[in-house]
DNA sequence: TTTTCATTCAATAATTTTATTGAATGAAAA
DNA sequence: TTTTCATTCAATAAAATTATTGAATGAAAA
């Protein structure tokens, strides 16, 4: 084989594991998948994407390597393959955000629209946590909290909140943290209970950045 | 606006930056890239296509933030944006190797095709260099060489490699590195050498891991 | 075994990306 | 200023990806 033909192929494979990174419903998969795995409706749910869909999208993510799958009763669980699936994602996600303006003003721009969010980095809250002096809920859905999460966190699904912040103290600082950077909830409670008249903030990054950096959680056992 | 308008919005912004590695020209032109600022022209020859076809590839890179262009004389020089950019390519090619069956089998089945090649480590190389017991050959175009090159290489481009031979050693190893992992050049110049009667191997990874590691290089000064 | 139902498959329409071609642009050289 | 020519643009054809729909599959439950 010629080598001019060899580097077209060798590329072009190359190109079919950037492909499955290419579109906008994998990547918003991925971030959910890396909370833990989930079942394909639940994935469907919690994108707002038709299930055959999604299952086509997992096809192509399941081919390039980045997902697997594991049944366990009646539901076929997918998740990511590993370490280095996720760490991939996060650079090329951490890369756009620091390269594509857009996105990070758009962001920003969100973020602002809503009144101003009080962020606290994980070094402050690691040691704010030791004196005690927060609270941190987990805003995510309750499946996801399960599946694993920061050590001493409270599960507090950011769509009950209303119901639930009852049994918070307005007097300690509240910390919300949810998916990460592309991730809204917290921001969403953090809004919502600052409204209600508690001191609220969000932790900068969420919980897949907290394991990934070997921080104390608590994992579901299977 | 909706959370879940927003989060479309978010999502299909990310995916631009993905999608503009998503095209196998586009990766072959960024492994270019990678060696440093090169004119449309360069890139048009070197990966077989249209320079017409270059440029619009090149736009998009543009757009995504991953190169960026400066002109000089009659030419405009494209090149990496920064070392994010490197980085993130780099973290995707190797989780591409290292997931991807297909192309490291693709890859490997290419080189036993040859006659087998021995290939040294980079840790070796350096102590052999210290003894002076190797002469190291760069085998990349002369250009690229120019632009930036591991320290006491000699240029010898794999196109004009026989012509050029004859003022190397047959008694002394000559270790040959190219681009990188899916370079090929350093593979073909060790087949031609090794033809020719000369003790040939190939380093196991290219300039761009060598510089990337901090190790002593020579560049060109602008 | 039969039923259930989560998931996948298959066909096709809609959309997006890519290649191709030749003309337009515009900076540097003459 | 005029010419040159590297690069970009623009139009359109070709190819690939994605969404949509409804049916098929097949493992677990009944």
């Amino acid at each position: 084989m010629k080598t001019r033909d060899f580097k077209t192929k060798l590329y072009k494979q190359m190109a079919k594991v950037t492909k499955a990174l290419s579109n906008p419903n994998r990547l918003e998969i991925l971030d959910l998948l890396a909370q833990g795995a989930v079942p394909v409706e639940y994935i469907a749910e919690h994108t707002n994407q038709p299930v055959a869909n999604v299952s086509q999208h997992l096809q192509v993510l399941k081919k390039s390597g980045l997902v697997t799958t594991e049944r366990k009763g009646k539901y076929q669980y997918y998740r990511l393959s590993g370490k280095d699936s996720y760490d991939a994602w996060c650079k090329l996600r951490k890369f756009g955000l620091s390269q594509n303006k857009v996105l990070s003003k758009m962001l920003d721009d969100f973020r602002d629209q809503k009144q101003s969010l009080e962020i606290i980095s994980t070094e402050d809250l690691i040691k704010k946590m030791k004196k005690k002096e927060v609270i941190l809920i987990d805003v995510r859905p309750e499946a996801e909290y399960e599946q694993g999460h920061i050590r001493d966190a409270i599960s507090m699904p950011q769509k009950t909140l209303k119901q639930h912040a009852g049994s918070l103290s307005k007097e300690t600082n509240i910390v919300a943290y949810c998916r990460g950077p592309l991730c809204l909830m917290a921001d969403e409670a953090v809004s919502k209970l600052t409204e209600m008249g508690y001191k609220a903030l969000r932790l900068e990054n969420g919980y897949p950045d907290w394991e990934a950096k070997g921080l104390p959680v608590e994992i579901k056992q299977t």
